[in-house]
DNA sequence: CTGAAAGCGCTTACAG
DNA sequence: CTGAAAGCGCTTACAG
C-alpha cells in the first residue's frame, strides 16, 4: 500500500504535525528531527497525495487572467475559452478572475497587474506587451510568490514560469516552407500582409518566413509588408491595390487578423488567376474561405488548448510540481480544406 | 461557499447516509426522502467534490493498456508513453497495467480482453483490430460497467466508450491536399507506399488520399498502390523499382510505417530527381530525412497526446463525469523541416 | 521545538 | 428505510 503521512510518523517516531512540517518545509524543527522524518520519507518512498493536502487546506486557487479586450475573432473566442474554463472550474476549487485592458497598451497592462498582485492571487496568466514595465512587474509578481504564465503572447527575458502560446518564428517559417513547395516550379512573387510591426508575434512570424524563403527559395521575390493594422478594410483595399500593381502576385502570406478584408478581395478576382494564401487563425470566415478554396492553409493556435493548458501550469505551479512539457507545448496546427475539424 | 453535503442534509432534514444514497443513485431511499433530498440539491446547487469522494472511497482506477508488440517506432513510442504514464500515475490513485498482444492478432486481442475482463478493471484502452469478435468482445466488457476507450486505431460502430485516435481518413485527404498544391505547376505521376491493405487505417488513408486527389487534382496521375508490408527494406525495393521504371514520378505520399527504406531509396537519387515526399509519423529517421530534405511533409499523431487522453477519458467515463470534447479530439500534426518541436 | 485533536467533503459499514 | 460514527490522507490551530 502507498505509504502515508501515518507511516512516516510511526516510522520516524514523531507525530503527524512534525511530519507536515517537514514535508512543507515549515520552521520549528529540529535538525536532528528533520533528518529521522526526511529519512523515513524517502525509505518508505511516500509520495504526497495532493488531493487530500488540498481538502484539508480547503485551498481554493485563486487565478487571474488579463486579457486585452481587442475585437478580432481570435481574442473574441479566447475570452470565450477563459469563461469556459471559468464554468468548469467551480468543481475543481479553482476561481478564475478575468480582467479586461485595453491592447498593447503597456501601462494599463501594468496597472492591471499592480491591482492584481494585491489581491494576492496564487497565479496570473496574461497577454503580454513586450515592454520594460511589463518585465519589470513581472519581476515583481514572482517576488510576491506569484505563479506567471504569459499567454498567447510572450515576454522572453522575463520572470515568468511559463508561455502558453505557439512559437511564432516556427509559424512563420512553416508558412515559407509551404509557400515555397506551393509555388515551386512557378515563380512569381509573394506579398505579405501584416497587422502591426510593434506586435511581437508578427514580427517574429514575418522573421520565420523572410528567412526561410530567402535560404531556401531564393527565386521567389517578396514584396514590402503591408501594415494593415488588423483591419479588415484596410487589409482589403490593400491587398486589391497590390494585386492590380503587380499581377504577378503568385502567393500572399497574411499573419496577422483582419481576414475578412483578404478574403473579400480574393473573392473579386478571377479563379484561375488567384494566388497561393496562407492565413492565420481558424475564425469562421477563414474556415469558408479554406473550404470555397480562397484560401489554402491556415496556421492556428488553438486557444481552448492555450487556456487550459495556462491553467493545469499555474496549478502546478502553485503547488510547486512540474509540468509534463510535451503536453505543455502549444503546437502550430495547419488546416487546410481537407482536415478541418 | 460552496454547499456541502452536511448543506443538503440540515436542508432536507436526514442525515448524510441518505444524501449520499440518493447522490449516487443508491437504492433503499423512500421516495418522499429522495425527492426532498433532490430538491435541495438543486436548490443550493451542489456540484460534488470529486476529489473528496475518491479520498473517501480510497478508490484507486485500475486501467489496462493493451498494446501490439509490434517493432516499429511508432509502437515502441506508443509503449514507451505508456510507461511513463504508469510512472506518474501513482500519485493520482490510478493503477495501470499493460499487456502485449501479437499485432493483427483479432483472436490473440480477444483472449487478453477476456482475461482482464476477469481482474474486473475500471477501464480498457486497446489498439483495435477490425473484427467481429472483437466488437462482440467490446459489447460484453461495457455489458460488465468497463469504459472502454480504442487507441490509435477505432472500432466503428461498437460500443467503445471513445476513441483516442486521429481520422485517418482525414489524413489521406491533407496528404493529397499538399501532394497536389506541391505538384502544382509540375504534372507527373504519384507513387502510394502503404503498409498493408488489410489494415483499417490504410485503407483509410489511401480512401481520403485517392478521393482527393481525383476531385481536385484530376491531372495527376496515380500509380498502383506498393504495399511493403510496413517492412523497411521490402519498401526501399519498391521504391527503387518504381522510381526506375517511372523517372517521371513526381510525388510520394507513404502511408504506412517502415520509411527507412523509402529514405535509403530517396538518398540514392540525384537531388534534383527526388519526388515531393509525404510520410506518416515523426520517427527518428522520418525527422532526420525531413532536415536533410529528403521528406517534405510528414503527417503525425502524437502517441503521447493519444495516452493522456485514453486515460482521463477513462477515467472521467469511470467517475461518470463528462468530457472536454475539443480537448480529447487528436489533432493530425503537420512537420515540415520548418516547425520540428 | 513537538504533539493531540479536530476538521476538509465525502463514503462506508453497522445498528436500528 | 434511515442515521450516528468512523475514516480516507492530509493540515491547522492550540497547548505545552
Amino acid at each position: 500500500m502507498k505509504p502515508t503521512v501515518h507511516d512516516i510518523a510511526r516510522s520516524a517516531g514523531v507525530s503527524l504535525a512534525t511530519v507536515d512540517r517537514v514535508l512543507n518545509g515549515r520552521p520549528g524543527v529540529r535538525s536532528i528531527t528533520r533528518e529521522r522524518v526526511e529519512e523515513a520519507i524517502s525509505s518508505l518512498g511516500y509520495v504526497r497525495d495532493v488531493a487530500a493536502a488540498n481538502l484539508a487546506k480547503g485551498r481554493t486557487y485563486s487565478f487571474t487572467f488579463i486579457l486585452p479586450d481587442n475585437d478580432n475573432s481570435f481574442m473574441i473566442g479566447l475570452r470565450d475559452e477563459v469563461r469556459l474554463a471559468m464554468a468548469r472550474s467551480g468543481a475543481e476549487r479553482v476561481l478564475i478572475r478575468t480582467l479586461t485592458v485595453p491592447p498593447f497598451d503597456a501601462e494599463a497592462l501594468v496597472a492591471a497587474l499592480e491591482t492584481v498582485l494585491e489581491e494576492q492571487p496564487a497565479g496570473i496568466a496574461f497577454v503580454a506587451v513586450d515592454a520594460p514595465s511589463v518585465r519589470a512587474m513581472t519581476q515583481r509578481l514572482k517576488e510576491a510568490g506569484v505563479a506567471v504564465v504569459t499567454l498567447v503572447s510572450d515576454l522572453p527575458g522575463s520572470a515568468r514560469d511559463h508561455y502558453a502560446g505557439i512559437d511564432n518564428q516556427a509559424a512563420g517559417r512553416t508558412a515559407a516552407g509551404l509557400m515555397g513547395r506551393f509555388l515551386d516550379g512557378k515563380g512569381g512573387r509573394v506579398a505579405v500582409l501584416a497587422g502591426s510591426m510593434l506586435l511581437r508575434d508578427h514580427r517574429e512570424r514575418l522573421e520565420g518566413f523572410l528567412s526561410v524563403l530567402a535560404e531556401d527559395y531564393p527565386k521567389l521575390a517578396i514584396l514590402p509588408v503591408m501594415e494593415a493594422r488588423d483591419d479588415a478594410t484596410l487589409a482589403g483595399e490593400l491587398v486589391s491595390s497590390a494585386l492590380a500593381r503587380h499581377p504577378d502576385i503568385a502567393g500572399i502570406y497574411s499573419l496577422g487578423a483582419g481576414n475578412r478584408g483578404l478574403i473579400r478581395a480574393l473573392r473579386d478576382m478571377k479563379a484561375e488567376r488567384r494566388p497561393r494564401v496562407i492565413a492565420h487563425e481558424l475564425t469562421s470566415s477563414a474556415r469558408a474561405a479554406l473550404s470555397e478554396g480562397l484560401i489554402d492553409a491556415v496556421l492556428n493556435q488553438d486557444a481552448g488548448h492555450e487556456v487550459r493548458s495556462a491553467l493545469r501550469v499555474l496549478k502546478s505551479k502553485a503547488d510547486g510540481l512540474s509540468v509534463i512539457a510535451a503536453q505543455e507545448r502549444i503546437r502550430i496546427d495547419i488546416f487546410l480544406k481537407d482536415n478541418l475539424p
